[in-house]
DNA sequence: AACGCATAAGTAAGAC
DNA sequence: GTCTTACTTATGCGTT
């Protein structure tokens, strides 16, 4: 990129550029936490824990309970037309 | 959890609960930053930028050079032998 | 691919050939099929269901109940230990 | 469902649970495909095939090829503007 | 026409 | 070492 283009061009490349180290930056900050969750997880199998189960749970908890039960109701009505009811 | 179990139990519980309150923790923080990510591909996209071309950009720095030029060459030799060389 | 290339190439180049053929005529199939699907929520839809819900119960019905409840049985013991006790 | 509901609810319960019958049946066609493409992958990658390059060669060819060409010079033109042309 | 969602593909890790 | 399973990313679809 030298001074004989037009410097919107150059300008552009640089934003794309900045843009795109910060994205990398972020990126690599996820990934180290991600590796600490799996060593949570490595820590707590070492301790005898069943980690599939763990991971349900988890999974189970992250449900925001206030919107799930708001579905739950549509739900329900449907499972019951269908002789579901739990 | 009463006193009527045996106290490894609660010690058990003790330490699952821990254990999945750091995880939970840990969620947390990554999604955070999977949201930043996220606005910086929105700014990008306001600045006009192709998001998807972005995303491929991000990716393909992310492979090791060397690495990619291997898979590369394989393709190469398949797009070749099925008449579809670029 | 010429005669003037050695016999096992070629042959590998048919083989190649054939496989990815194969592939495709199963994915028209297939995206044949998950059309078929659409159509179906679209007309439910058009009689006044809601899709999201449906989505939810074919997907619960999905899980195979035997093993679920097998993983449950865990699944329950952990969730008593914190507390969560449904 | 008894005839103590009004009858519009029990047409209503016949209608969802044919909706959904359908749909189940649908989606068991689409896993037996989706099996049968994991088959020939497998029966190529015993045949020595890398079935990496293999998937990308069949998510190429599905991409029609001019809106193909049509990414690839966006792509090129940041990349150029990276100062990573190949 | 653009946004967010939901499914689907691909990738990488863990179990047997 | 293979094979499944879980996570991540990507594409396409429905909605606003």
């Amino acid at each position: 990129m030298t001074e004989t283009l037009p410097q919107t061009e150059s300008v552009a490349a640089d934003q794309l550029k900045c843009l795109i180290e910060r994205i990398e930056r972020l990126e690599e900050e996820k990934a180290g936490i991600a590796g600490d969750i799996k060593d949570v997880y490595a820590e707590a199998k070492a301790n005898g824990f069943d980690t599939k189960a763990l991971r349900r749970i988890v999974s189970i908890r992250k449900q925001d309970h206030a919107e799930r039960q708001e579905q739950e109701a549509i739900l329900d009505l449907y499972m019951q037309a269908l002789g579901m009811a739990a």
